[in-house]
DNA sequence: CAGGTTCTCAACCATCAGGTTGACAACGCG
DNA sequence: CGCGTTGTCAACCTGATGGTTGAGAACCTG
């Protein structure tokens, strides 16, 4: 099982890879738009920006619904949440360990400097 | 100059948009590691994780020290931060936005209680 | 219905990313 | 010193990504 949320995870950080992209995302969370609002600013085709789109959509971070010929799109705040959780795991791990290794060379200052560079702990 | 946080940003997100760069992350989190005991479940070549090291190392997110020939890699979660602030800028403005138009639809339901008094049978 | 507006789809192209293999640098050890 | 161990670098291949243009679907409006 390559588990089900891996692959939304690599989508949602690879859709914000892209600047253009974080731009999108970071002007949708004042309002929503449509897309020939959306791509004005830019530098490239009402196309790119369309497949930009396509691509935080089906990384769950947009919706984008019908009004006749507009489409106006929506950000979908809740995928964030999974990006933190799995951020927050692995911080909070890698702090407690700084944190322990920490304690453990103010102990050894207080021994000789005997190298103790083994690994192999697990 | 494109802000120079941004390249970073980017570098992060491209970097943890990768099933086995996120699992080396992860794998990290609970102590160092030398490149070999890094690669060694995966079934890709030694230098293929190597690759993925450096990927990592000029996001940010590892930083490789030197031991005679080891190379023992080591989590560095600074720069969590960058993304958690990112993510957390956009998400609590769009959930504030939600909440907003929450509210209105409520208080719409309330006082147009008179327009809606038909129930328009057909 | 004709025509303008808004947007997506398809084909194409250049560049990048992730993998391979082969060569070799740097180091410890017998 | 010579050799095995550990890891990087370079060249190469393939598929994905980000952009383009052209065509046309879908919809309002006159």
């Amino acid at each position: 099982m390559v588990d089900e949320s891996a692959e939304r995870l690599t989508r949602v950080f690879a859709a914000l890879a892209d600047p253009t992209r974080r731009d999108l995302v970071a002007r949708l969370a004042s309002g929503d738009a449509t897309v020939g609002e959306l791509a004005e600013p830019y530098d490239m085709s009402l196309q790119a920006v369309s497949k930009h789109l396509k691509v935080l959509e089906e990384a769950g971070l947009v919706t984008r619904s019908k009004d006749a010929q507009r489409r106006p799109v929506h950000l979908d705040a809740e995928v964030f949440d999974l990006m933190t959780k799995w951020i927050e795991r692995y911080r909070q791990q890698a702090e407690e360990r700084y944190r322990r290794l920490d304690a453990l060379l103010d102990h050894m200052a207080d021994n000789t400097d005997h190298t103790p560079t083994r690994k192999d702990a697990s």
